[in-house]
DNA sequence: AAAACTCTTTGACTTAAGTTAAATCTAGTA
DNA sequence: TACTAGATTTAACTTAAGTCAAAGAGTTTT
């Protein structure tokens, strides 16, 4: 998508007059990545803001032991920075990753900061959107303190089949994706998942998933047992 | 602690004119906690805004099984906030409760709207504090995700250890205290401290703890393990 | 077509962590 | 002092979840 439409769109830069936007368009730096090429590693100190224009983000740690979590998603429009932005010395808690070949916009902090000090209604919307981030972050914590994996994995099949209005579900992600976004490992995933086709949730084959009871997902996500409230 | 000094000193409120310090002086809502009280509940609508001016009020959340992780703890000149505040109809992700007789000075976002509306960098103060609670909430899901119960009580007895001098620790706090910090049981905060103690990096009796060798905390924490970087 | 690779699936095994229950301890109070 | 409520400690047991290893299945490369 090109640039000026999409500051015009994004929740964040829509409130700026024509001038900043063009003065936002002019100092913007745009970079390609290429499909699992790393933007950031966590550790680093690293003060841009970027929107993604193309393709996908995602926000991620890494363990010891080699263990991936996922902790978001960003898609066309969205908008994530480095922590030195708002703080600086303060290195990247996430690394970041292209999941597919991908289109960015950067700006430098100190090119951004005089427009934000400038520009009440800009930092306030760059509040509102952590707060949005907070909740995410809010409900990682809560899924891996308090559900079990198979509540996650649960929680997480309905999601995906949320976004569709067919109850099949095309298997275009590896087992090891799935792992890395619920916390956990491919063959706890492959586990799970024959165990909700055995007890009549799911139907699965080699190329997709088909949903045959939502109830018992929703159930082993935890969703409908609030009777007393 | 007075109300207009806790503003002078505050990160975010600091940077005010007078003229601006005195209305939010005004405007306050002077609320005084007992220990144990509840200021607001996950999953209620809550736009205040509030500073503690004495005591101790926690973020946490409760599990269905009645299991608690405390997310936050803010002490006296700290901020927060109903996530209504910058999002209306987003309920809170926590609950809030004084673990201490504690008072607070609150602001209705109506109130406060204005005022940020109008000072950029006051919303620029309040975006700076929420990365700092965001880098915290990233330590916490790295924690959850990746160390064992083990590690993540290690880590906790360091910090506590750390604002000390001597290396004895008061126990003025019960097992389902460090539980609940940990995400955890008491029984396995109790297991895991005689653990520590039998292979000689604890001294545990009834009224202190006493380290005697921090390495091993170290060690368990997963804090040394970084040779090659 | 064979070889190499990646991803999936499964079983056996190990370990971490929670649950339940009971014994013990401590401080406060009737 | 004896009683009680709350907190700690310990043991036995159960379950969740990870690791390792190997076998299949499908794709891509040579």
């Amino acid at each position: 998508m090109e640039i000026g439409e999409l500051l015009k769109s994004s929740e964040v830069f829509a409130s700026l007059q024509m001038g900043d936007l063009n003065r936002l368009r002019e100092l913007a730096v745009r970079r390609s990545l290429r499909k699992d090429e790393w933007l950031v590693f966590a550790g680093d100190h690293w003060s841009n803001l970027f929107l993604v224009a193309e393709g996908n983000i995602v926000a991620l740690k890494e363990s010891r032991e080699g263990r991936v979590l996922i902790l978001l998603t960003m898609g066309v429009g969205e908008i994530f920075w480095g922590f030195s932005f708002f703080k600086p010395g303060t290195p990247m808690p996430v690394s970041l990753k292209a999941t597919e070949n991908s289109i960015i916009y950067m700006w430098q902090r100190d090119h951004l900061l005089p427009l934000l000090k400038k520009n009440g209604e800009l930092s306030w919307n760059l509040a509102c959107l952590m707060v949005e981030r907070m909740q995410f972050a809010s409900d990682l914590v809560e899924g891996l303190a308090f559900q079990p994996v198979t509540g996650r994995l649960a929680r997480l099949l309905l999601e995906r089949f949320e976004l569709k209005t067919e109850n099949t579900l095309v298997r275009d992600f590896t087992l090891d994706d799935v792992a890395a976004q619920i916390g956990s490992t491919r063959e706890m995933v492959c586990r799970i998942l024959y165990k909700f086709a055995d007890i009549g949730a799911l139907q699965i084959n080699r190329t997709e998933l088909r949903l045959q009871d939502r109830t018992i997902l929703e159930h082993a996500a935890g969703v409908n047992d609030h009777v007393g409230d």
